[in-house]
DNA sequence: CGTACTATTGAGTCCGTTCAAACGGGGTGG
DNA sequence: CCACCCCGTTTGAACGGACTCAATAGTACG
């Protein structure tokens, strides 16, 4: 499982193997399929194999929001789980491998295994400090900034999860995706892209991240990875890659701000 | 306590009991103090029985972006409980009293009452969504509707616990501060108001917030409070004060949009 | 061979920011 | 009691980022 690699600590194998027999088998889905529409009765929960989804929200004139992208390892509705229905609606980005686990199953882990349960919390608060930077970066950041700071929060969670190397990723977005997920317009993405291009940071092209300078892409990006809560060794790797030196912790025992 | 108004489904009157009982009494803490320094070790959740609080991020540079507020009836950190650690900062925005829970009372809940657990998850996930609607809000929605649709939003929670009246509620927020709600500059913010004020759709003066046309404010900030799950009956009392008509699941029932 | 959708570029406009200054209330100390 | 200061609000003016509108071209698809 996916999982593993990213957050060593959360999934035993044993757990693992629990997790994917309570799935049925993976199903192959088109991209741009509208996985789940907001409010629709649900009784079954979905995990990515692979492919990468989008979750999004819409405003009174069809706009869409993007609230989230999820890769492949995610479960990304587990709130349907809990609270039968959800609030925003899912989308493929690309052709996705998933597969559904029924919420019974789920009630019949909780009875049986407790603790793995619980671990099915710590991944939608996982889910949910990703939200909180999300709403970060789109408040606080300017445009470059916030598309760069984009950019390196998918190559992190890509990478943590083994899912690409160093220098390239797979991002199935449009410049028009990418400006619903950044908040702001096709035209001006266009524009931010190629001044990261000039740049040397990096080239978004047919789906496809090429990596130029990561370290000046983080830092652009006013990026920090903490909020991932990745596994202590992956974490230190990822610091490395992007070129930062302390970690949150050493950061807190330095003193205050 | 609180969240039996908002939430009547959430917990029963027994459980509400149990969860008091793990909790230490209510201490009463100044306005302006920092709760919760993000990363540091916590082996306590927070409960805020009266006033309300803020999370925060900061940049580089020490610019804060508020990505929740919290009012009273809210568990604040229960993620500190899963995670150990939370990635954010949290201050009071005026007098509090709160009262503190070990999360060792919470892992004798959990073996004892799974179903009332679940519970706690499940307030997690509501505050995901709300996350999520931040996001939608600094995403797409332009200055006055951004600030509307925030001052709609804790009308819609304050009220739904019974916490205001239906023309005015306390909002312990300086222009400053609600800048870094919306992710503006407070100079803006005080333009902004000063629109919605000549519009006769609220005021805000010393902190409490004077609601002159709910509808209109509601409209103008394009709100929607779905994403709060509120109750059936409180919701649609909400629907009715904020001049609504339809609910989500017959928005569903009606067709695709 | 049309019909989309996507990427790209230009020009003009407006929203929101930055920098500044003035105002008013509430505290504190002389 | 007054002077003073601090904090939050308010307002002005100028700048710049981001949007809108528009046109072009390339590409995938039926």
């Amino acid at each position: 499982m996916l999982l593993d690699r990213a957050y060593p600590d959360l999934f035993s194998p044993a757990e693992a193997r629990l997790m994917a027999a309570c799935a049925d088998a993976p199903v192959t889905i088109r991209g741009r399929t509208r996985l789940i529409q907001s409010w629709t009765p649900l009784n079954r929960s979905l995990y990515l194999n692979r492919g990468m989804v989008g979750r999004y929200c819409t405003d009174r004139q069809g706009r869409r929001q993007f609230v989230g992208i999820q890769i492949a390892g995610d479960y990304f509705d587990i709130a349907a789980y809990v609270m039968s229905r959800i609030d925003h609606d899912v989308v493929t980005l690309c052709d996705c491998d998933i597969s559904a686990t029924c919420h019974s199953q789920l009630d019949a882990l909780r009875d049986a295994h407790p603790r793995l349960f619980q671990k099915l919390w710590r991944l939608s608060l996982i889910d949910a400090s990703i939200h909180r930077y999300w709403i970060f970066r789109v408040g606080r950041l300017a445009g470059k900034a916030r598309l760069a700071n984009f950019l390196t929060e998918m190559f992190v969670r890509l990478h943590a999860r083994g899912l690409c190397g160093t220098d390239r990723y797979d991002l199935p977005l449009s410049q028009n995706e990418l400006a619903e997920v950044a908040g702001m317009t096709s035209v001006h993405v266009n524009r931010l892209l190629s001044e990261l291009r000039l740049d040397g940071m990096c080239t978004l092209t047919d789906g496809v991240v090429t990596v130029g300078n990561l370290p000046a892409l983080a830092r652009t990006g006013h990026y920090l990875p903490d909020y991932l809560y990745l596994a202590p060794a992956i974490a230190a790797e990822i610091r490395q890659l992007l070129g930062l030196r302390t970690s949150p912790v050493e950061r807190v025992a330095g003193g205050d701000a």
